[in-house]
DNA sequence: ACAAAAGTGTCATGGCGTGACACTTGTCGT
DNA sequence: ACGACAAGTGTCACGCCATGACACTTTTGT
């Protein structure tokens, strides 16, 4: 250890902007992340308490809640991500294209590069989610209350999009629910039922098409 | 205190089966209830402690999670009456019905009863229930997850009644999703704006409306 | 009147989440 | 390179939620 002069001077590369301390908490984090899982697909999620996750990275559970606000928050990081990426796709479709028809084929995307695995999206750390989830009630709830503030996001984005007011048209919270729900019914599918309806990303597209063609004509 | 006698012997009207026991518990709920609710209005949920509601009621906090799993719980009260009542009406209505109008009716009707002041369904109650969750997350997460389970009976519901098998198909997954969904987006907007878009059985019954004939052609 | 059952209070425990304060470590100016 | 300053962390202490165990009182049925 101990490389003493490195980092120092004009040197290294250096295309880190932030400094030594943001990637020690960083890695602070990720550990965090990590040990929780591991603990979690171990013992299931409300066995673990926060103080081993704590422990197993050799910080303080004073300390683990500094870096997240609840035992929940730390197995929804992935969740915010997904969300932060969802919007990010959004924001790229194409002004002509219509509302659900942008929000299919960002959510699918999204979908999409979670099973590749890209984006840091571990796929069997999403499939332990699920099973949490199942016998987790303070995780489902703490999952949907995320889904919620997600929600307020869509409202705005496609209040604008339609170019109408929120507090005078109810479609944008209509459609923002049916996106989000379209997304929950294809996660709900597959913790209950496992892969039978394909992949997510296959499921959730099914699903927008027939939220899309309405559901007034089933039978 | 003490009429000794009456009530045994062959006496006593005992047109009610349940006995006194019953009664007086019935009693303490109801209590606890009252008192949770006055409460709330006036602290807010999150600064409400169970020991005070306990108190104002005369029992230890012990008890009150006899009657009650947790705080929100007794908050939500009203929401399992209203699901017990969705469910009911909705075994009432004719087999003949497409399924999305049988929810529709029995969930517009049941928002009506609400509004109503039906079924011990207090309308400014609701109303507090909707501000008390504008500001306390738990307290949201735990609506939502009672959502939740009420959405696993919709399924089964529906899955019955389309005559399929919901490991096979998706659509009663989405359906009940935007049954959901379409209470959630309906009191949602009421939370966010008011009675903007009229009472909430109104309310209900546009979101259902826009739900049926299908998203794919907004824009 | 009496025995079983149900409801309640008290005590004790454990996990979650937060505030206050002191200490260590990274950062930046000179 | 040295020192001031800020950021991150550990420790201690606290309050609340929720649950288990056990003893005591009330209700019920006979």
């Amino acid at each position: 250890m101990t490389a003493t002069a490195p980092e120092t001077g004009t040197t290294g590369p250096g295309p880190q902007p932030p400094g030594r301390r943001e990637r020690k908490k960083q890695r602070t984090r990720d550990a965090l992340v990590d040990a929780a899982f591991t603990l979690f697909s171990e013992k299931g999620f409300d066995a673990t308490t926060v103080e081993e996750i704590a422990d197993a990275v050799d910080v303080s559970s004073r300390t683990f809640f500094r870096y997240f606000a609840s035992k929940e928050d730390v197995a929804l990081t992935f969740q915010e991500e997904q969300t932060r990426a969802v919007l990010a796709a959004l924001s790229e479709r194409p002004a002509d294209e219509p509302v659900m028809t942008a929000l299919r084929r960002a959510v699918v995307g999204i979908a999409r590069a979670c099973e590749a695995g890209e984006l840091g999206f571990d796929p069997e750390r999403f499939q332990c989610m699920l099973s949490m989830m199942n016998d987790s009630p303070t995780l489902m709830a703490g999952s949907l209350e995320h889904a919620q503030k997600k929600q307020a996001l869509l409202i705005e984005f496609i209040s604008e999009r339609l170019g109408v007011d929120p507090a005078d048209d109810l479609r944008p919270h209509v459609i923002a629910v049916a996106t989000t729900c379209g997304f929950q019914a294809a996660t709900d599918a597959m913790r209950r039922h496992g892969g039978a309806f394909g992949s997510l990303s296959e499921t959730v597209d099914k699903t927008f098409a027939i939220l899309e063609n309405g559901l007034g004509r089933e039978r």
